[in-house]
DNA sequence: ATGAAAGCGCTAACAC
DNA sequence: GTGTTAGCGCTTTCAT
């Protein structure tokens, strides 16, 4: 932070571009001087200076992966992979919180979003229309977690939410469930939810798809609804649902495990009994799933896939080119595993 | 990205650096000119780039917390923390991964975490000597947290590990437990590891006063050792032990929730009762306590004022003007809660 | 094989 | 009140 290239340079009795270029092992240079300049370099405990060598090259060699909560089980360990892919690509990642908790603040968070120190960002923001997005973008690649319009602008990596939600529902029925209940869902007509790509209603999509091949119909009071895919307030809707004596379910998919997590603890205070009384799912495969009791049976998608594609799709997209137009852009859906645990494992 | 100031300052019929004080609303420009060239750059939708100005500036406006595990509950619970007490401070924070999973990896990454555009950190690096995160650091604000040194040269905010595992076992002693097993502690005497300042060993520390307290002495084949304070090795060291026939235990105390998650996990597998056969506590307070089962009772420490302290020492040490001397390094340690839920409550 | 010099986009004295 | 100007530390042609 304060010896710069020049003070190196002086030291070696050469010019700052024969350091910049020695440092950074351009032939150009007579290795022998390129070893003593960065034996000098060493000495002097010189580091370069990241913010005037990405002003200068226009790189910054950092991505960008936001996300509205830090400490979702979900996010962390995509974040936790998003790092590692990035380093595999020379990249350097870091993670950023969107929400503060207080609504409204998310606007002025993003719009630093891609002001910041980053080449580009992957961005999950649910709820951020793509007028937004390209606003705040500015002009920086962004890859989105599932995008929300079809086929937009973005590159975009999507979970499996249609075919997770449908195996999901499938797996309750295969057990011989009879009154499947659906945490987290918002109850709307089929019609109505093809037309949206909100992931809530992307799994509802699922759901009612197993059902309609199961002949049945989804009635609304099948569907415990949340303001947000928060353990805590599933625990609370679940318990009230319960107290309330409108329990009558014998099967749950959760739109989330960490909504499963309160849903468990919640049965299990009223004496509901997991699998034996009602069958429990969840979907997103959090690690914490396998340690809970009983163990969580769930729709695993697959995080490091989402982790993978989203930063090979930002480098590519980095990378390209100004030569020719840029490339169309791209949508993935990464895949999933139904994962079987106790907690819908009835011997039945 | 595209648009710069002097881009704005054409279209407005001004010079650059009007447009550089409008923008920040330096009081020296009249506030319609000033208005206007807001007005104008809004509308060519331009923004800063802030890798110019912070070269120009010396300033980032951002601080980065290093953490081994961004997919650890602590640690996103803290970064989560951290995100928010930056907020209230003016200034951003990024979170960043500085373990890859590779051993050997830690010190290049690190390398990177000072050099990079932020104007402080804060760190989490048990295993690093002072001399290099010195050196590291490049002159930056550094703010460690659990400090490995004696009073070291750096700000540290430490959590509670003596007097928390001290409460922890202590507890465990309450509830009438005659056996207590140490899951994740390393075996050493009392001397030798009041000699060392690694969290291991403080909370050791801690285990060993409440023995002595109960003029008890703590054996070898009491700790159950573990690499890493892991929910897989745990329960894989635990459920080995077990097996073994070694398992003589009536209470335990895991060095951290993740730790006592797995250990949850053997125990019910092999049929050992918690808390009737086992009483179980923890260290952290990580919000997925509360929902296992039997909900961990734990030593919550309050990751709140880690956040909050360690942002606001940061945040006081980069303001630290160059007039007169640095202020002397700050150590603080934040307080705890023995929080008591089914895992350890005993109806005796 | 190396050096000189021109900026990258912005800020902050200092002029006017 | 507003414009001029001189860099922040680095990269990169273009000379030599």
């Amino acid at each position: 932070m304060k010896v710069t290239m020049r003070d190196v340079a002086k030291a070696a009795g050469v010019s700052p571009a024969s350091v910049s270029f020695a440092l950074r092992g351009d032939p150009r240079i007579k290795p022998e001087t390129a070893q003593r300049i960065r034996d000098i370099a060493n000495r002097m405990n010189y580091s370069v200076n990241a913010t005037a060598k990405s002003l200068r090259s226009g790189r910054t060699g950092v991505i960008e992966a936001a996300v509205f909560q830090l400490d979702r089980p979900f996010y962390s360990q995509l974040l936790a992979g998003i790092s590692n892919a990035a380093l595999e690509h020379g990249v350097q990642a870091v993670a950023q919180q969107i929400s503060t908790g207080k609504i409204g603040h998310e606007k002025s968070i993003l719009e630093k979003v891609a002001n910041q120190f980053c080449d580009g960002v992957i961005l999950s923001a649910g709820g951020l229309s793509n007028a937004e997005i390209m606003e705040l973008s500015k002009g920086k690649p962004v890859v989105l977690l599932d995008d929300q319009s079809y086929q937009g602008p973005f590159d975009s990596v999507f979970t499996p939410c249609e075919d997770g939600a449908e195996a999901a529902v499938t797996h309750l029925f295969d057990m011989g469930c009879q009154n499947i209940g659906l945490v987290g869902a918002e109850f709307r007509p089929f019609d109505q939810a093809l037309r949206s790509m909100r992931v809530v209603d992307r799994r509802l999509i699922g759901c009612l798809r197993a059902f309609e091949r199961h002949g049945l119909k989804l009635a609304e009071s099948a569907v415990v609804p949340l303001d947000d895919w928060d353990t805590d307030d599933a625990y609370e809707a679940v318990s009230k649902t319960i107290s309330e004596g409108r329990f009558t379910f014998d099967g749950l998919f959760c739109m989330t495990d960490a909504v499963a997590f309160g849903v468990l603890r919640a049965l299990r205070e009223h004496g509901i009994r997991v699998p034996d009384d009602v069958a429990v799912i969840g979907f997103d495969g959090v690690h914490a799933g396998e340690y809970v009791t009983p163990s969580l049976s769930t729709i695993a998608v697959n995080i490091d896939e989402i982790a993978r594609q989203s930063v090979s799709i930002l480098c590519r997209r980095i990378n390209e080119g100004r030569h020719g137009a840029p490339a169309m852009p791209k949508h993935v859906t990464v895949g999933y595993e139904v994962v079987v645990r106790e907690s819908s494992a009835r011997i039945s």
